[in-house]
DNA sequence: TGCAAAATAGCACGACCGTTCGTATTATTT
DNA sequence: AAATAATACGAACGGTCGTGCTATTTTGCA
């Protein structure tokens, strides 16, 4: 199991919004579950490790002992360290997939939905901010390293920048964006406003870059189109659908 | 010596062009200049090293092989790894301001001068799509982890970045921009085109992101003003002046 | 309840790391 | 030429890392 191809996300069927626990329903339910259990813990502390360490710095022996285990107990579980940045990796693009794409899937195809991708892509950026971000941690860490995990890393953003543009192409498609706009230049201009803000947000601590995105956001709106309304109205989100909105937050 | 101030750019007079070799003009020229020389090539070797694997990654073994050298030889020079790394930042920084910076001032202030610093700072990106940035993995590496290192880095960056906002800030007074420009904006979205520039060209091999970071700084001009002619002429850039322009580049 | 299998622990290994220390080899000054 | 300081070396230390073994415990099913 190579573990290279991404995982979800190019499906727009993709029914479950919600499953966690290991699949207890269907056929087979030979072996102990107890397994899987402690993996899918241990998976998670090692995400939420390796979002403040990188994935090179994630460690068994400080993630073992975080789970109140031996290394080996750890080890075992994976075979490697590649699997188990491997794992991590499955597991972000996992709950990236929850939180940022699928709930704009439920927004209609068009700006709308496009303005949602943003909206959700900025909600959870604006988490890591203090966390941090293995899709950004992990591009340094791996640009010069070939490899399963580099691999896996760049085939997840891959697919989702791809999903990103998609949705800009269909925005387009549907007379929303005028003909001229490159729905390419427009992800790659995205994307730099997510990067900056992580940049100088979490590195430099510089006040009102998450405003600056959205600003930066609404510019690339009001280029193409009459886009007026839509730099006002950044459209539905997550489930609680929080009246959070941007135009004025503290960091 | 703390090493944490930054170590010019600030200053705009700042006349030597060209100082490379210890100073052995003026009065002290007391001790021996042989250490000197050696440590500069082991910071020059560092430099190098570290764009490829980090500034985390750069390892005072390693190092010391690739310069003929026993590891304590190495390490004498510095005394401690943090101090080799705030050196090769020092170091680095220093090449920016050459490359980058100065030959802008020979441009005339506004937004010529800002179309130079941007150019400069794409052709310094360009060739980094290869070697890597440490201004960048550094602030990955470094945004959870305080100190000395971390200290030297961001002082460095945002010494940098103030140029650009200085520069942009330039051109609004001199009414090249338009009163509602936000110069700080502006920044950030440059600071973001570079950002995505360096992911999608070095991680994930995104062919036309040299253009299209072109192509952004290009929209982000026309927002504001009649900067209709600037998108065609990116203006003077480095010595040697190099008819090298954009709008078709192959990476 | 018993038993095979899965899960975990314990231990040791080799490799690499930054750092220290005593000493030898140069360079520079007197 | 002798004296002295600057450089460089080599070996070793304590530490962390991933990983490979072999026991031991725990789990799930008959």
């Amino acid at each position: 199991m190579p573990a290279s191809e991404p995982f979800a996300l190019s499906r727009k069927s993709a029914s479950s919004p919600e499953a966690e626990l290991p699949r207890t329903a269907p056929g087979e339910s030979r072996v102990s579950h107890k397994g899987q259990q402690t993996k899918a813990a241990i998976v998670e502390a090692a995400l939420q490790l390796a979002t403040r360490v990188g994935l090179e710095g994630l460690s068994i022996g400080v993630l073992a002992e975080q789970m109140h285990m031996s290394k080996s107990g750890v080890f075992a579980h994976f075979g490697s360290r590649e699997e188990l940045q491997i794992s991590v990796i499955r597991e972000y693009f996992h709950q990236f997939e929850q939180e940022v794409f699928y709930p704009a899937l439920r927004v209609p195809r068009g700006l709308a939905r496009v303005e949602a991708l943003f909206a959700n892509w900025m909600k959870r950026v604006a988490i890591e901010i203090q966390s941090g971000c293995i899709f950004i941690s992990g591009a340094v860490e791996f640009d010069d390293r070939p490899g399963a995990v580099r691999d896996a890393l760049a085939s997840s953003v891959k697919t989702w920048l791809d999903a990103m543009y998609r949705a800009v192409m269909q925005a387009k498609e549907e007379g929303q964006l005028g003909a001229d706009a490159d729905a390419h230049q427009i992800a790659f201009e995205i994307h730099g406003l997510i990067l900056a803000l992580h940049y100088e947000a979490r590195f430099l601590n510089t006040p009102g870059s998450i405003t600056r995105a959205h600003t930066g956001f609404a510019h690339i709106l009001a280029r193409y189109g009459r886009a007026a309304l839509s730099v006002a109205q950044p459209a539905a989100a997550a489930k609680p659908c929080i009246p959070t909105h941007p135009t004025a937050r503290k960091t």
